[in-house]
DNA sequence: GTGGTCTAGACCACT
DNA sequence: GTGGTCTAGACCACT
């Protein structure tokens, strides 16, 4: 499920939370689900426990997950003010690729049609 | 023209590198034209020339602007390759966010109102 | 009672054990009364009992509550001892606050009416 | 200058951060100074390098210094707006503490005496 | 030289 | 068993 490419230049502990981020978005990870103990993962990618300790780390900062000393770390589950904070947060990231599509040329209509490929693929 | 928020948690660099690249976004700032200086944009935001150092470096790798030594930096005209590079890279962001959008029970219908009043406010 | 604020930065654990600080304080809830039960609360608060069990944990650590097996949580009682441990760390505290306060370049003067404002607004 | 104990229960990373806040608020390292490098302090302290990049790290995020990479770390200057974020910081840490002493039944006159023998150790 | 990432392996606190 | 901290030592990117 978890795919590390440990010749590329983007840092293992970045992949590794890319690839959890996905787990979650996809509805793979539930909410309050137990994620692999940090020693269960190392040993299955054969990555240094050190390494996954930082990705967890990372999650738990950015708020998708949480994690319970001596039990494991578990998916943040979603609610409405998240819900609205992620919200928030989307629109400034989709105004920043407006404004550099917008720059380099891209007219409304190909980014319209960007998202509609993307929302077929994903179906 | 460039408005630093030292109050927020964003770095310095960070708002640094926004806010160039909207001025480079809305056409204020032209290709091959000449950035201000480290230590002339360093007094003018009574910020430390080390922060502007490090925005501009970012930048240059990003490919916005190239330095030219002992001449100063400058904006990086944009060509067709530079286009699709960009282009591809959008996309791939478009994605991550219409995922977390899905995940966080937004409609196909929301993200494109959202898009269409940044249009409008863009316009 | 209890406001959590879901999209701030600040976990939601640290914001509830804030907010029964703040009920404790206040006398809301008085030595020994029983708080609600971690399933109880997290209804109400439509948050994971994981995180209000997190929260119930540190303020027993921190010495606010005490738990009873298969009861519940209880406000800890004040006694001299504890008086005397919380003056130390308070001084403490002050001393951390007082030397940032300096090195920013507050006065004295500043601290003081800082500290007679809080107290005219808690009364 | 800086001084470590090994056998406390506090994390060796945290006293870090808190000694070298203490060398930043007392003037000791001022704006821009370099820090020691990672190795030079790991072999000052015969502490391990990866828990001295650990404590810089965090003194990063909460934005006391600044890393430049190939170059070393760095004291982050102060500015009127930190100064400004600092001070509302404080006052709520104030806030706090004085709720906290209210509960404990000091009395206004107990903090006011605290405070002006801190700052005359201080002097 | 310097920060950033990573491995291998150990011990502690907490459940 | 599980997360958190720490040591010892290595390699890479960047200055």
């Amino acid at each position: 499920m978890i795919h590390i490419d440990l010749r590329s230049r983007e840092p293992i502990y970045e992949q590794l939370i890319q690839n959890i981020k996905k787990l979650i978005f996809s509805g793979v990870l539930k909410p309050d689900e137990k994620l692999p103990s940090v020693r269960e993962l190392a040993s299955q990618l054969t990555i240094n426990p050190n390494t996954i300790q930082k990705a967890y780390k990372e999650l738990e900062n950015q708020g998708y997950i949480y994690s319970a000393r001596g039990r494991g770390n578990f998916i943040m589950p979603i609610n409405e003010a998240s819900k609205l904070k992620t919200y928030d947060e989307l629109v400034d990231k989709l105004n920043e690729i407006i404004r550099e599509a917008n720059y380099m040329g891209m007219s409304k209509e190909t980014i319209f049609n960007a998202i509609n490929i993307i929302y077929e693929e994903n179906q």
